[in-house]
DNA sequence: CACCAGGCCGTGC
DNA sequence: GCACGGCATGGT
C-alpha cells in the first residue's frame, strides 16, 4: 500500500474529518457536565474500526475486565491473523477464523464466550446488511447473534457503523444516568448520543460520579 | 483467597 | 414482561 493511501486510510479510522468542533460546540451548551467533560477531554473521536472486529471484541469484552479483554484480544490476533490481510494491525479476517470450533477457542481461554464467538463468525455476513437499514432494524439484525444484548449491538453500530445514535448502556453508563440525568433519555444527547457517551463514560470513571 | 469485570442467556414466575 | 443466578478466566 502507498503510503498516502495509508495515510488516507489512518485519517479515517481516526475520523479526522468527523466535524468535531461543531459536536463539541453543541454538547458543552446542553449542560455544565457536560461542558467540563469536553473542557478536560476534549479530542476524543469516535473510531471508524473494521466491523467484523468490533463483533469479536464487545462479545468478549461482557463480564470481562479490560486486562483480560487486551490479552483475548492479542491472542486471537497472533493464532488467527495474518500479515497477508493489507493492513496495520493482526486481527484476523472473518475469512481467517472460519475453521475455529468451539473447544479451538476454549483451549485458547476465551471461556463461555466461545460458543458466542463461533455463532459470530459463521453470521459475519450480516454486518454487510447494516448500512441499509435504519438503527433500530440493524440493531434488532446484530441480536440474532448469539452473545448480542442492547449495549454489545450499540457498541458494534457506534464503533464499527459510526452511528452517533447509539448509546452503549454499559453499568458505568446506567450510573451516569441514574446520577447526573434521572429525566432524560439518551434522545437528549441527539445528535451526538455516542460522543457524549464516550465523554461521560471517561469522565465518570477517572473523576468518579458525585 | 474472596471478589470482581464496559452483559447476556436461560429459567421461573 | 421482568427478576434472578450462572457463567470461564485472570486481575486486584
Amino acid at each position: 500500500m502507498s503510503t498516502l493511501a495509508k495515510d488516507e486510510e489512518l485519517r479515517h479510522y481516526f475520523d479526522m474529518d468527523g466535524g468535531y468542533a461543531q459536536a463539541n460546540a453543541h454538547l458543552s451548551q446542553l449542560d455544565p457536565t457536560l461542558s467540563s467533560a469536553v473542557q478536560r477531554f476534549g479530542g476524543i473521536h469516535i473510531l471508524n474500526q473494521d466491523p467484523f472486529e468490533v463483533l469479536l471484541c464487545f462479545i468478549l469484552s461482557q463480564n470481562n475486565n479490560i486486562a483480560r479483554i487486551r490479552q483475548m484480544y492479542a491472542r486471537l490476533s497472533e493464532v488467527y491473523g495474518s500479515s497477508v490481510n493489507e493492513r496495520w494491525y493482526a486481527f484476523p479476517l472473518a475469512s481467517e477464523m472460519e475453521q475455529a470450533t468451539e473447544e479451538d477457542l476454549r483451549r485458547l481461554g476465551m471461556g463461555f464466550r466461545s460458543p458466542y464467538l463461533v455463532d459470530a463468525i459463521q453470521k459475519h455476513t450480516l454486518l454487510e446488511q447494516v448500512p441499509f437499514l435504519d438503527f433500530e432494524a440493524a440493531l434488532q439484525l446484530l441480536m440474532t447473534i448469539r452473545g448480542v444484548g442492547p449495549k454489545v449491538g450499540q457498541c458494534i453500530l457506534l464503533y464499527g457503523f459510526h452511528r452517533m445514535e447509539a448509546f452503549p448502556m454499559d453499568t458505568w453508563m446506567k450510573k451516569v444516568m441514574r446520577c447526573w440525568y434521572p429525566d432524560r433519555t439518551p434522545a437528549y444527547f441527539a445528535p451526538y448520543a455516542g460522543l457524549a457517551q464516550q465523554y461521560l463514560f471517561h469522565y465518570a470513571r477517572t473523576q468518579g460520579l458525585q
